[in-house]
DNA sequence: CTGGGGAAGGGGCCC
DNA sequence: AGGGCCCCTTCCCCA
């Protein structure tokens, strides 16, 4: 179930962009090493939950797997030399809502991670864009068009997807300039906290752990499907068949490669 | 071939 | 209104 409803997708909009074509000139955010070890552990997500209600026609996980996950003391983190694995909350509880992030810094936010806002882009027409700077509107890639229905619409100049709201293209921009440039390997991304969860590849930072089998994930999103491994049930059902799947992935694999329809 | 991990993209929500 | 964070999803690679 697609969650977008601002974009209207194109057929090819998930391959990824060419980063030595797009990579930005005066990048918005850089993130040097060495890392203020203060503020990344400062930034380590606090306790927290994850959210397992996910919307989707074949879940049927839900209640049936709430890992026991141990709050930490996070004090005790800041004693420690290495970073360590950061044990996740009850899965059964609802979501604090900060903290898959790296380690996002506490506010005020690192001067690396500093944004120019833009202003607003109709005021300033079209010129002004984070990260682009000051420049002729036909190098923004921003353009507006409008529908039959003269009903307002904000099309990318890079892949020509069309936005309904200035906000939402502002954002999708992004994902063409890739304003934020890891200081470690040059690799730019459209947002810092995209930037962050990179530079943990090269950190090796793993904050958040399974309380099952002790594993440290560096991505919130990859321990939810790796808790899913530990499930009997899992939360993707294939309706032909019954069969389980651990990630959506695997399942539409396992429908298009043919399903059997006898249950497993 | 299947399952799982790693990494990343992108829209929505909240402050 | 904009930024930060969240979640979902996808792709690639490997065992």
């Amino acid at each position: 179930m697609p969650r977008s409803f601002l974009v209207r997708k194109s057929a090819c909009s998930r391959r990824r962009p060419n980063y030595s074509e797009l990579h930005d000139s005066s990048p918005e955010f850089t993130f040097q090493q060495p890392y203020d070890q203060a503020h990344l552990l400062a930034a380590i997500p606090p306790p927290e939950v994850l959210n397992p209600t996910a919307s989707l026609p074949t879940l049927i996980w839900d209640s049936l797997l709430a890992p026991q996950a141990q709050p930490i003391g996070w004090a005790s983190l800041l004693s420690q030399e290495i970073p360590k694995a950061v044990e996740l909350t009850s899965l059964s509880d609802e979501d604090s809502g900060k903290g898959s992030q790296p380690p996002s810094p506490p506010s005020p936010a690192p001067s690396s991670f500093s944004s120019t806002s833009a202003s607003s882009l109709e005021a300033e027409g079209y010129t002004a864009f984070p990260g682009l700077g000051q420049l002729p509107k036909q190098l923004t890639g921003l353009s507006v068009a409008k529908d039959p229905q003269s009903r307002k619409a904000f099309n990318c100049k890079y892949c020509n997807k069309e936005y309904i709201s200035l906000g939402a293209l502002k954002m999708h921009i992004r994902s063409h300039t890739l304003p934020c440039v890891c200081g470690t390997c040059g690799k730019a991304f459209s947002r810092p906290w995209l930037l962050q969860g990179h530079v943990r590849t090269h950190t090796g930072e793993k904050p958040f752990s399974c309380s099952h089998c002790s594993r440290a994930f560096a991505d919130r999103s990859n321990l939810r499907a790796h808790l899913q491994t530990h499930s009997d049930v899992k939360k993707y059902q294939c309706k032909t068949c019954s069969r389980t799947f651990s990630r959506m992935s695997l399942l539409h694999k396992h429908q298009e490669s043919g399903c059997s329809g006898g249950p497993r």
